[in-house]
DNA sequence: ATAACAATATGTAAAAACCACACATTATTT
DNA sequence: AAATAATGTGTGGTTTTTACATATTGTTAT
């Protein structure tokens, strides 16, 4: 970084000690290759999945990747490649996505320094309709996974991490539902995420003293017993009062 | 992105659908300078200040500016560039440091795009003597900014924001006080960063509940009225119970 | 049809956390 | 020695959290 610092230097002193060429300073630094890394949570059977491919490189032969792609190419903004890449990959826009953590080991990527920014996404898998083509993509459990293609699986623990945490400060969990569910499927999905067993009337309550869920005025459909009532989530009300959201609090 | 995709299909086409070659692949991908910026909080005079240099560009002329640098020069990983940049610029190492968001909008940098990774520091001001040459280091009242070089004001107020609630969910005030330090300095700090007041007995059995802090067995000098107790902070502990830390919610 | 079943739905009481609030104490200053 | 300004501490009311049991409703099996 001397060298840096030393051809900063010089480029004031040109100058009257002001860096007047600014692209001969940024023409001047160094550059790396970024990626966006996405990590798509879904859920679907009582567990908590996330969205994978197999690897195509050679080095990774029968690993499984995170869904990313070299971001920065056009003049996007980091978020708008993050949207463009699951839309790719997924057929999905307007989901839930968000910035998560970038990661920058510097022999992370076998093919030289790549940096990536990892972004997390929750999505409904009912709702979304994936272009799983030629068995590429697929859904697999969290707990079943061990190695991965490059640092993912570090990638994914973070992001994993970073969820449990979002979740209980922000009712994000309806975008991983269908648009009705039930409280046992909500309650399913907390536990699953959380890895903790609920006692279902305190966790009625919570949901309940939060007014974010609408009956919709249905009963569940094809279960083997009682059907309970369907809910939709209010994002309307929730976008409107976000900021003042504390916490769910378990 | 069409042409990294169909550069990518050529690769593996060679390849008989795998990518062999990384650093053809990787060699062929765009590349962008990635800088850290390091938002470097203190607290004296019962404020909340931010540590800024005065931007060397012409086109920033009197503005300021977060202490950052083109990073990744060396094989050096994400964070230590920013404990490096951090250290060139205050002269000081083992600080609290963690890496907050990437900012990727393409017209943030006038000089092209430019990636940078923001890191948020907590530094005691007394116990760090900084490297003050040149009146080039300032520390400023957040209140008293307004426009900032680049989009750092931006960053500023993210950081700002991710401190406000950082602080709730860890007790981190301690990196920005000195190391034996009274109740109500930890208050005004609290105060000062909430942008709240808060009771005084309730935030000492808040404090106390958590059993974190060592009473030092002194009193407070040089203060006008009756000294209080000094304490500090039990660092140790902390770092054991990290994990099942929850919030401090005030 | 009826009984067994399995899941929904709901209320209450104890414990813990939170909040508001007042007074005695101790150095310092005048 | 009196006035001052800050430290230091306890209590009661309120809210939130937690633990826990029974009635209800639709399904399934006999």
């Amino acid at each position: 970084m001397k060298k840096n610092t030393a051809l900063r230097d010089e480029i004031k002193k040109q100058n009257g000690g002001l860096i007047k060429d600014v692209f001969q300073l940024v023409g001047s630094y160094p550059r790396v290759p970024i990626t966006v890394d996405c990590v798509i949570f879904g859920f679907d059977n009582n567990e908590l999945k996330v969205l994978l491919i197999r690897s195509d490189f050679e080095l990774y032969q029968n690993l499984w990747s995170l869904l990313g792609d070299f971001a920065i190419d056009d003049d996007e903004d980091l978020d708008e490649a993050a949207y463009r890449i699951l839309k790719e990959r997924t057929g999905m826009n307007n989901v839930y996505l968000e910035q998560v953590k970038t990661f920058g080991n510097p022999v992370r990527h076998p093919g030289g320094r790549v940096l990536t920014v990892a972004y997390c996404s929750l999505l409904n898998m009912q709702h979304h309709q994936l272009n799983i083509h030629a068995n590429e993509l697929h859904w697999h459990s969290l707990s079943s996974l061990k190695d991965m293609a490059f640092d993912h699986k570090e990638i994914l623990d973070y992001c994993y991490s970073w969820l449990q945490k979002r979740i209980q400060e922000h009712p994000l969990g309806f975008n991983l539902l269908p648009d009705k569910f039930s409280l046992r499927e909500l309650q399913n999905l907390y536990e699953a995420i959380l890895g903790v067993t609920l006692d279902r009337r305190n966790f009625r309550k919570k949901f309940a003293s939060m007014k974010l869920l609408i009956d919709v005025g249905e009963m569940e459909e094809d279960v083997s017993h009682r059907p309970g009532k369907l809910y939709k989530f209010d994002f309307a009300k929730y976008e409107k009062n976000k900021r003042s959201w504390v916490g769910i609090d378990f």
